[in-house]
DNA sequence: TAGCAGGAAAATC
DNA sequence: GATTTTCCTGCT
């Protein structure tokens, strides 16, 4: 199916893409190609315009409107955010930049699987568990592979996931699966509940068992911006300690600075995390997730 | 609560 | 080509 999409505010798909927040696109030629909701998307940006095509009917309009969220008020979120010489910064370099609404299961997945990797790293992972276990599907004589469901990745066994290069993240991922596939996780209460509420819920322990093992607080926030539409979430990774530490020092805590004068690859302890993610959402407010965001593009390009 | 293992690939030197 | 770093969490 071909469409367009007219856009009325501002909107930027490859800043929005390139932002770390998803794994499953690629550019080539001119065009995004990606893999959502069982079926591809092909999309580029004429402007005002976003020109699509999609592999099934139910990737339509209304479904690449609400996954890049187009239909929210970005000048408001901006206008929020700019409120310092760095932020103002940021969001004029980067205008146009979305955080999108992403399948949950899949954000919660892919998110397991980026702790102690980069992002060239999470989207080999990635696209090898969608080989072996998503549904095949032919698009433009290619193949292609969905997001392999919660239940296939329970099935499968360590050893098979080990096969994807997920080295120690596999026992991870196959737990998280089966606590998703058992129904042990309540989605649509965490996207409903404000962002300490889901937060706790994505920590809830059954028999004295984390029912996600493998979800810190890193992952735990990335998972609540990025599909949960919490975006007073501030996920913070090595690419944000670096941002706040160049613009925003006061947001960290004293001992955390005096550490990382001695040691630059100084990380944040549980408690650190806990006190900069108050102080920065606290600072950046109810869109401190798009600040997070902003933060993350400008420091990246800032270091290469 | 601080320190460390985990595991493979990218980035860096 | 070797070393360091990499969008971290769990365990001791």
């Amino acid at each position: 199916m071909e469409f367009t999409v007219l856009l009325n505010g501002p909107f930027n798909l490859g800043y929005t893409l390139e932002s770390g927040q998803v794994f499953r696109w690629k550019r080539r030629e001119g065009w995004w190609y990606g893999e959502v909701a069982g079926g591809s998307l092909k999309v580029r940006q004429e402007e005002d315009v976003l020109r699509c095509e999609t592999s099934s009917d139910s990737l339509d309009s209304a479904f690449v409107t609400r996954y890049f969220r187009l239909d929210e008020d970005l000048e408001r979120v901006v206008s929020a955010v700019a409120k310092d010489e760095t932020m103002s910064r940021a969001a004029e370099r980067f205008y146009g930049l979305r955080l999108v609404r992403q399948d949950r299961w899949e954000c919660l997945a892919s998110f397991v699987l980026a702790t102690n990797a980069n992002i060239p790293r999470i989207e080999k992972m990635v696209g090898a568990i969608c080989a072996r276990y998503g549904a095949k599907f032919q698009l433009g004589g290619e193949d292609h592979y969905s997001f392999p469901t919660p239940a296939a990745i329970a099935g499968a066994s360590v050893t098979d996931l080990a096969q994807c290069g997920l080295g120690y993240r596999a026992p991870f991922l196959r737990r998280v699966s089966g606590s998703v596939s058992g129904g042990q996780v309540d989605f649509a209460a965490v996207a409903s509940l404000p962002y300490d509420e889901a937060r706790r819920l994505l920590f809830s322990e059954l028999f004295g068992q984390k029912v996600l093992l493998g979800v810190g607080p890193k992952v735990a926030d990335c998972v609540l911006l990025y599909s949960c539409e919490k975006d007073d979430a501030f996920p913070i990774d090595v690419w944000i300690v670096k941002a706040l530490a160049k613009y925003y020092p006061r947001l960290l805590p004293p001992s955390f600075r005096a550490r990382r004068r001695e040691d630059l690859r100084a990380k944040l302890s549980p408690k650190d995390y806990t006190r900069t993610s108050v102080s920065a959402r606290k600072h950046f407010g109810r869109y401190a997730g798009y600040a997070q965001q902003l933060l993350y593009m400008t420091v990246r390009e800032a270091e290469s």
